[in-house]
Order: C-alpha cells, then sequence, then structure tokens
RNA sequence: GGGUCAAUGGCAGAGUGGUCAAAUGCAUCUGGCUGUAAACCAGACGACUUCGGUCUACGGCGGUUCGAAUCCGUCUUGGCCCA
C-alpha cells in the first residue's frame, strides 16, 4: 500500500494524503483527542457536524479502563465508542514523561519498559514496547505510535542522549512485534494499521538528526516529534521543529505530538509538519478559553490570525453576540456569549461543552485553511 | 415586664488582650493550561500609597489598658426561656 501519495511538493515540504485503512487523510490535519475513548463533552454527531475525522486515544487509559481484553473482546475501540473515523493510539510514551518524570512515585522506567502505578486505584502496571504494541492491535487503532522515552527539556545533554538510545531500542522492538503481531492476524498492506516512530532529543540538534536516522533505518510509515516542543518562555523550538522534519524520509507523514496552540501548528505546518493532536481546544475549552477570528487576517501565515477570550470575564456578562461572529458550529449559531458565561458561572456543563465545540471548529477551520495554503 | 445568649469583611463562620486588615469555606475578579493524574490549577479580594508604609474597620457610644474584634458600662437590634 502507498501510505503517503504526493501531490504538492513546496520547498521542503511535501503534501499530501495518508491511506489508513479506514479512510483516507488530506493533510495537514487535526485529531482531537479522546484520551479515554471520548472528547470530552462531545457526542459523536458533535464532533461529526464540527468535521471531525480522525481521532487519537490513549494506550494507557485505555488499558486500565476499561482494559485491552474487554476492548478487544467487543472488537475494537472503534466498536466500542462508535467511531468510524480513523483512530491513532498514543502509545503510553507521554505518560512515561508526565506521570513518572514529573512524579517519580507514580513509576520508574527501566531498560524492559515502565512500571506504572495506576492514577485510578494505585494498581501496579508495567509497559513495555511490545506490550505496548499488542494492546492497540487489541485497541484495533489505525496508526500506532511506538512506545518512547520523552525526557524534561532541561535534563543533561547526557540524558537527553541516553532517551534517544532507548527511544531507537525500543522502537526496533515495536517494529518488532508489530510484524509479528501483522502476521498472527493475516494483515495485508491494506488491512495493517500504520506505525509511527518518535523521535527524541530534547533540544539539541544533532541528537534529533541522529534519532530520526537510526529510526529511518528501521523503517516506519511515519515519524512523530516527540518531547516538549516549546522553550521555557513558551515559544516553538522552530529552528529544532525545521530539522527534525529535514531528517525525516521526504516521503513520510509527520506528526507533530501534542501540538499545539493555533500558531504552534501554523508554525509547525510551516517547518514541515502535517498531522497534530492537542488537548488545547478541549481542555482550554472546558476551562473558558475561546478561540475567535480576526476578521481582518487573511493570512495565517503572517499575521496573527486569531485571539483568545476568557468567557468567564465581567465583561461578557451583558454581551449578547455569538462566540465568534464568523464561526458557523452550533454554539456560535445557537448562544450567545452572555448566555455561555452565564453557564460556566453556573457549573452547567453545556458551557464547557459547547466551548470545547466551537473550538474543534475553529480547529477544524484552520486545517482548512492550511490545506488550501500554499 | 424579667432572664439569658448573641451581633465579625458580599455570605457563612473562626478568633476572645498585642504575632489581626482579621483563619477557613463559598461567592467575586484575573491569569495559566501544548502526545489530558486537568469540569483543573494559581493569584487577587477595605481604601490610599513615592510600595516603606498610612488611614478606616469586627452593631452604636463611652470607658479600662502602653495596647481592645477580644475586658467593663450603656444603648440598639435579634434568638431562646419565664411571666
Amino acid at each position: 500500500m502507498k501510505i503517503f501519495s504526493k501531490e504538492i511538493t513546496a520547498k521542503n515540504l511535501r503534501r499530501g494524503k495518508i491511506h489508513t485503512r479506514k479512510g483516507v487523510l488530506k493533510t495537514p490535519f487535526f485529531m482531537p483527542d479522546a484520551t479515554r475513548a471520548s472528547v470530552r463533552g462531545l457526542t459523536r454527531n458533535e464532533l461529526e457536524n464540527v468535521g471531525i475525522y480522525p481521532m487519537v486515544v490513549n494506550t494507557y487509559h485505555l488499558m486500565l479502563q476499561p482494559g485491552a481484553l474487554f476492548l478487544e473482546g467487543v472488537g475494537g475501540v472503534h466498536t466500542f465508542m462508535n467511531w468510524s473515523g480513523p483512530l491513532l493510539s498514543d502509545s503510553g510514551g507521554y505518560q512515561v514523561y508526565s506521570l513518572i518524570h514529573k512524579n517519580p512515585k507514580l513509576g520508574k522506567i527501566t531498560e524492559k519498559g515502565a512500571y506504572f502505578r495506576s492514577v485510578i486505584d494505585g494498581s501496579k502496571h508495567f509497559l513495555t514496547p511490545q506490550k505496548a504494541i499488542q494492546i492497540q492491535f487489541a485497541l484495533g487503532t489505525d496508526m500506532m505510535v511506538v512506545l518512547d522515552d520523552p525526557r524534561p527539556p532541561l535534563v543533561s545533554r547526557n540524558e537527553h542522549q541516553g532517551a534517544v538510545e532507548r527511544t531507537v531500542r525500543w522502537a526496533a522492538q515495536c517494529k518488532e512485534e508489530f510484524l509479528s503481531q501483522c502476521k498472527k492476524r493475516q494483515l495485508t498492506e491494506q488491512t495493517r494499521p500504520l506505525l509511527f516512530a518518535v523521535v527524541q532529543g530534547g533540544p539539541h540538534e544533532d541528537l534529533r538528526r541522529e534519532c530520526a536516522k537510526e529510526l529511518t533505518k528501521i523503517g516506519f510509515d511515519g515519524y512523530g516529534f516527540g518531547g516538549r516542543h516549546i522553550d521555557e518562555e513558551g515559544k516553538l523550538m522552530r529552528k529544532i521543529m525545521e530539522e527534525t522534519a529535514q531528517a525525516i524520509p521526504e516521503d513520510a507523514p509527520r506528526f507533530a505530538l501534542g501540538i499545539g496552540t493555533p500558531k504552534d501548528i501554523v508554525e509547525c505546518y510551516d517547518s514541515g509538519w502535517d498531522m497534530f493532536d492537542c488537548v488545547i481546544p478541549t481542555r482550554e475549552g472546558r476551562h473558558g478559553r475561546i478561540f475567535i477570528w480576526e476578521p481582518d487576517a487573511h493570512d495565517i501565515m503572517r499575521q496573527d490570525f486569531y485571539n483568545t477570550i476568557n468567557i468567564t470575564n465581567k465583561k461578557f456578562e451583558t454581551d449578547l453576540t455569538p462566540l465568534d461572529r464568523s464561526c458557523e458550529c452550533y454554539a456560535c449559531k445557537n448562544y450567545s456569549r452572555a448566555y455561555l458565561r452565564h453557564l460556566f458561572r453556573v457549573g452547567e456543563p453545556l458551557g464547557p461543552q459547547m466551548a470545547s465545540l466551537h473550538n474543534l471548529q475553529f480547529y477544524t477551520n484552520l486545517m482548512h485553511k492550511l490545506q488550501k495554503y500554499e
């Protein structure tokens, strides 16, 4: 199967389509995070109406609840959550970082894999590269990610180097398990999922290049940018993103994991990345931040094209206009800023729900604009 | 009419001689959130300020004291009990 069909080549970027077994994805695209097999607060219909097609689920969260065996038994996570679009499963690699590195009490990393203490009930779990792949096959997702070893950005170069080496070793083990699962399940080039590796290396360009090179040798369907991609001031490490994109095979999809703000996404696109996922639209929506198009902005590549408002701010108390006049989403078509502020203040779930919906519409529209760009 | 208890910042409610511009919770205001331990977290919340302080505040008034939200007297208001 030809995974990536090249359509446009401009500068050093290539844009095209990714062929998954559940359908074709035109790049660039954004996937909302349905970490626990649900985009928080939104129904299947709402997501479809916004124009969502691919989404991201999480291996770590789903192996804890409801469990990989159960999910495999019911025919996979697609069936369980009733979603027919392509699903990408994150490996749990990020949880290695966000749980263990941020709080050593929650687990331990060894060469064999990562021990986790469940944040749900304290029980112990062990995730190996092989197991991460096995679970993702049990989930039945269409794009899988290798177990990787991200590190906090400020650790020593030495530690980043160690993380790169481990990430490469684990990636090789994942690939091996992936091939074995495909064989066992009699999957063809047309029916098998895609496997993505993750480039680590922190803020060191040479480590990123080295990591990309080693992963390329093993060979994957796509490559991700892992670890933190913004510096201490919250600015995108653009040079690193560019360098890393250049170090990845030109005909492979490039997945900027966990990115990002609308501005970050545009910059990453411009740096050569074409797949994105992030909690920002939904989490910040739940917390009251709304993305608004700047009416006079026409070139998303060259100017500030959006603003954010905090809908809970007092200044919206009597504002009967929609969140965004130019938006076609259900929230903007039906409710006012004052009403949504009211919903947030009294704790009605409809508030966070509508805010998430609107923000996802914003992200979807942003991706449409990027797809038309050139 | 007699007795008794109470009155604290937007609300609830601690504090009962100095460490009190006053705990805590709620409410309010403002931030933050980047492969979701996140419907979460943080800061502010009497006024003024040259940011060192200054002033006004724990029902009213008066007192005791170096010093009072805290002790005493009295008034006002409210709860409960007895006539």
